[in-house]
DNA sequence: GCAGGTTTTAAGCAATTTCTAAGAAAGTCT
DNA sequence: AGACTTTCTTAGAAATTGCTTAAAACCTGC
């Protein structure tokens, strides 16, 4: 048998995934800069030299990181159309991305501080497959005005919005939990998003769908 | 005449100043540990050595710089009491705070990373200053909503959502400059505190007062 | 069991970086 | 002018860190 490279069984990708968790870890709490490969060996319970073997530089090793945080953002609003119910999809939307922001805040945070400090490594990623998203989708919502389904709004500044709000939680999860004095609980999360809903759908004149409500 | 320290004329202060202005923009792009001395310096026109006379060390730099941008903070939001109309006490609040994006994104930055690195350097001021303010921010909202003025919601995620979407403006700017294809304008800055005044208090069953309406 | 590779490890170089020591220069007050 | 403080500079010690080298250990198919 021939042995794949990047395959998801095997010595090599079961320590390639250690490496990148371990890695999510320590980017996220010191940055790329504030990382030394050896912290991330020893979170990943490895020799330093190890962890370079797979990844040859650290640099290397944070884009990989940065990648897989990429994949998850994709989400059922990407492939919308002016025939859905702007309330329905919306709603998902929010909920999707509160969903992400509660399972993975650690990739959230790593995104954020890419973002902060001038997004030097996501480049290609802004200018290509996001900035295409991002056309998509405001026509999306604006065939939606047309339609009459949706009051007018500027999608532009609806998208940063709720972005900002649901991302929040996982960004700044450390305000939040010394504001409650303490984490937020999965059923808080839940309440969040039905709040989080609200407001946002409320902003733009669309009744939150039974499903969605509190 | 004796000399005083910190007062905001002479040499040293000047150079203070020259210093931490140098320092925030640096800890904005890189972060605490990502940023040297010598960067700092280099950007302030000094010696390094020169820096570190007048901040022993880098930690000590990082923690004025961040304490100064805690003073920013400050808002006419503070003082509101029951009796006030919490349209106009909020639309003013999320006005603030976008201008804060547009005039201090560095600052923001700042504090937004160290909140994202698990904000050690910020306890004191969590679990002291800020959440006494909140507690009362809340039984304002709380009585607001007890006196009828607003519809019932929860005030904490209410002001989460403010946060995290005027924030945004400033923290993610790169995102927001390359989804655009160019940098937000004072104008746009304008048009952007509209529609999240619309969004929030729209969400909020709030009607948007006269004044910051589109 | 051995020849091919893959994976692991120890040792250490070269560059960077924080911070100190110590004294020179400049300014200030009497 | 002379004493004193503040500011600036030079030189370098001590520690950290990214990455390399080179060799050992481990597979795996035959």
């Amino acid at each position: 048998m021939i042995k794949v490279k990047g395959a998801d069984a095997g010595v090599g990708a079961m320590n390639r995934r250690k490496i990148l968790q371990a890695a999510e870890k320590c980017f996220a709490q010191f940055g790329l800069k504030g990382t030394a490969v050896q912290l991330i060996a020893d979170e990943a319970g490895l020799p330093k030299t190890n962890v370079l073997y797979y990844f040859k530089t650290k640099q290397e090793l944070y884009v990989a990181v940065l990648e897989e945080t990429l994949s998850l953002w994709n989400s059922h609003f990407d492939k919308a159309t002016v025939n859905d119910d702007p309330a329905m999809v919306l709603a998902a939307y929010i909920a999707e991305k509160m969903e992400v922001s509660r399972t993975h805040p650690l990739a959230s945070k790593i995104f954020a501080m890419e973002i902060i400090n001038g997004a030097q490594n996501l480049s290609g990623y802004f200018d290509e497959e996001h900035a295409l998203w991002m056309q998509g989708r405001l026509a999306v919502i604006d065939a939606w005005i047309a339609a009459g389904k949706l009051p007018p709004i500027e999608g532009e500044y609806l998208l940063y919005t709720i972005w900002a709000s649901t991302q929040h939680y996982a960004d700044f999860s450390a305000q939040i939990t010394r504001l409650r004095g303490k984490k937020m609980t999965k059923a808080d999360f839940e309440n969040a998003t039905k709040q989080v809903i609200k407001l946002v759908l409320g902003g733009c004149g669309l009744a939150v769908p039974e499903a969605f409500k509190e």
